[in-house]
DNA sequence: ATGAGCATGTAACTGGTTACATGATTTA
DNA sequence: TAAATCATGTAACCAGTTACATGCTCAT
């Protein structure tokens, strides 16, 4: 069986909390899971059918005059089985790649004051995502401090405390770095 | 003119600072740069064609008895100057996508046994990691002291010191927040 | 009036990996 | 003698984004 596309879990997972439409999905994937995950519609909508014509997940529309149907789909058993058996199976490791990196790499004392400006802009960046976050866990402590979960959802709060940290010292160290020393004549 | 695909360019970088073929390009891309970029055949020898095509770069065939052709690629001029010019082009953000923090966000305290194998699995792994890295940074600053170059490849280092850190830090720190606890009765 | 938000969806494209074909030489 | 390394390359596949088509409602 062993599934390589996650996409359509990642999509039953969002189903698992509440009834969606793609719309919903798009959302969600923007807002909240979308600190570390993101679908386009491309990827959305034929995921849905998918997911009800496998009996994952049944759909059921909802009228309402003068605006667009929306067709809600929900999780079935059969798809909340699937999803755990999903959840179990080890993660595959996200590929890292960093344009930043590569360029700052091939760099030189020529480029040193542009890349500066980037890490600037990067670690104003960071600082912002940093407040976000702190944001986030507050109102998560606050909010669901009995919900079962809190825990889970803490966890991937506290990589992006982490991530946003580690790169918000990494970026004042590099401008540090790449600061111009006069050299010795 | 602004082009999207880095590829090429990520090749250009390589061919600058020495000569290569194709298998070259994939060693280095596993190496050095490929701690934050790295590139398969099925681009590099397409992209390699078109660089020789457009002029960017010039090819050499070495022959060897009894072992096959090395087709070694050379930056040209113009290489270097649209090499350049690509490099003050502002970086595009990398995408951040992690199966890893998906699965722990839909999971619960039926999963945080799995989860917690995983969790330590990677803290292992920063560790291992972060040593590479302090290993790199020594050579580097021993070795290439003076190298006009030693400030760009340690900008690039220190990321992946920064990276591993947090990891770490979070790694531990999640294992903790799955830990289960009894629940007052 | 203008634009944002709601809501469906698809076709075309892009960037990438995987798996294969081929075959000699060196190392364990 | 088996496996790794050297060395070229391509075809098939895959996952994903972008841009578009369509059209109503609500707030500014």
């Amino acid at each position: 069986m062993s599934r390589r596309r996650s996409t359509p879990f990642a999509i039953l997972g969002l189903l698992s909390l509440r009834p969606m439409s793609g719309y919903d999905v798009r959302k969600a994937a923007a807002e909240s899971v979308g600190h570390f995950w993101s679908e386009s519609y491309g990827q959305i909508y034929p995921a849905l059918r998918e997911l009800s014509s496998t009996g994952l997940a049944r759909r059921r529309i909802e009228r309402k005059a003068g605006r667009p149907d929306r067709h809600v789909y929900e999780i079935t058993a059969k798809g909340s089985a699937e999803l755990r058996r999903w959840l179990a199976e080890a993660p595959r490791p996200a590929p890292f790649r960093s344009e930043l990196l590569l360029k700052l790499f091939f760099g030189d004392t020529a480029t040193a004051a542009t890349e500066t400006a980037w890490l600037e802009a990067m670690l104003r960046d960071a600082v912002a995502q940093l407040e976000t976050f702190r944001g986030i866990e507050r109102r998560l402590r606050d909010e669901n401090a009995r919900d079962p979960h809190l825990a889970s959802w803490l966890v991937t709060v506290r990589f992006g405390v982490h991530r946003a940290e580690a790169n918000q010292r990494w970026a004042r160290e590099a401008i540090e770095l790449l600061r111009p020393r006069r050299r010795s004549r």
